[in-house]
DNA sequence: CGCTTTATTGAGAGATATCAATACTTGTGG
DNA sequence: CCACAAGTATTGATATCTCTCAATAAAGCG
């Protein structure tokens, strides 16, 4: 732990806007304040620092209150990926709780604050509130379903396409957070995107200079405008129909 | 659905031998009884059907019995990939608690036997036995964990690596499991093995005889049996100290 | 303002995919 | 039980994509 909690009064669940993407979504306000108890400090990130590092030993959750965070998967001969990026309302720290050791490192990619959710305390709060375990279980489950797809863009699809993928899942994730959906700040070098998409910095580069002449995009840095936002889609082989990707397309069938 | 829920009467958690595997790790024995009452039925697949399809509602989670199982996930334009084989006494179905409909194909490569578990039922007993929500909770979390190394070998590795970290894993898995570490039958063929790798069934082939006449396997048909552990871990960049994957590797330090 | 880091672009090398031919298995029906 | 068809696996030759190495440019930072 490179941080120091600080208790603060104004960081409780019931008012904070995040409300609808973490922990207390379905839970009725009596609930609420009860988690209000269980959230009773914040740790703030400067860019670069580490909120837990593989190995160490799982004492909290922690969910994203603002900021953008990286998480990091390490090979023993020192290869490493970005294995997600992470924006407020997310859970973080999910991974370690198998085996009662973090799995990963998490890294502020940007001045970022989290608050700490005590996994014992919580464990015992979801016992008492069916409802917030219910949730946690959604939470779960999606990071299941988020990296499932994204094993399978790193599985069958072209540079090109992941990077497609990546911009509109990108978009997605900060629309739905009331954020432009079309221009925003990357957070992250070109190198954590070529890692999270198992390509070299320089395929990135090339890629989306690619995409400029195309003009699907306008990029200045790491500033970026989605122009033609249904090429991307049709790069990244998302049918229009299918944008949110959580409806279901197959019908029941054998085999 | 098309299978047919058997009520049997021996199917019972409480006298099971993958109770070590499952969801009743960490149970009392009085709590393992109540997990009798809740799994009641099982489900026999014969090779190639399914037991759910991507869009369909989850009612239920299944572990499994017997035999061995892969999910899918599909991309619209018909491209798939396979997310993972499955084997007894793990969970299945988790994709779909996110938000209600199975996000995978999930299909038996072999004649198999899964147990059901509804999954209301299923939340309701987890309230009621806080160690099995525990439990529950570990299961999740590993799969993460087990997802986000499938990532980094996907992102990171050459197709040798790829196979060899495989062939290595589904050791493992067998080994806790009780049977030979070094010989068995891969269920799957080489495509799906491929798809799995993201990796065309050609490359696959090809590995696998390299692997051969560098002495590492011998294989006949889908028969494998593993000759040069010590040699395929150095390939997959697995320690030898660190071949259960679990321990610390790192000290908490400063990013 | 200069130094370090990050990003872009080019040329060539290497890994894996694609296309194609053949061999081997398995299952089916006569 | 054999013969044939369909599926599965192996192997080779070539094409394509991405990586590697290298040089340059741009941006961030002290």
């Amino acid at each position: 732990m490179n941080y120091k909690p600080t208790d603060t009064h104004n960081n409780k669940c019931s008012i904070c806007v995040l409300g609808q993407f973490c922990l207390p979504v379905g839970l009725k306000s009596a609930d609420v304040s009860k988690i209000d108890e269980l959230i009773k400090e914040r740790v703030h990130l400067k860019k670069g620092e580490s909120l837990y590092r593989h190995g160490e030993a799982l004492n909290s959750l922690y969910s994203i209150r603002f900021g953008t965070l990286k998480t990091e998967h390490c090979l023993q001969d020192g290869r490493q990926q970005v294995i997600g990026f992470h924006l407020p309302g997310e859970i973080m720290g999910l991974d370690g709780i198998g085996n009662g050791y973090y799995q990963s490192n998490a890294i502020a990619l940007e001045e970022s604050e989290v608050c700490i959710i005590r996994y014992e305390a919580f464990e015992d709060l979801a016992h008492e509130i069916p409802d917030l375990q219910n949730q946690f279980h959604r939470i779960m489950s999606r990071e299941l379903t988020q990296d499932q797809r994204h094993m399978l863009s790193l599985g069958t699809m072209r540079a090109e396409e992941r990077l497609a993928t990546f911009l509109l899942n990108f978009s997605h994730r900060l629309t739905v957070r009331g954020y432009l959906n079309n221009e925003f700040d990357l957070r992250m070098s070109r190198e954590e995107i070529g890692s999270y998409l198992g390509m070299k910095i320089e395929t990135v580069s090339r890629m989306l200079s690619r995409f400029v002449e195309a003009g699907l995009i306008q990029i200045k840095q790491r500033h970026i405008k989605l122009i033609d936002m249904d090429a991307l889609y049709v790069l990244a082989a998302i049918e229009n129909s299918d944008r949110n990707y959580c409806k279901p397309v197959f019908s029941p069938t054998q085999n």
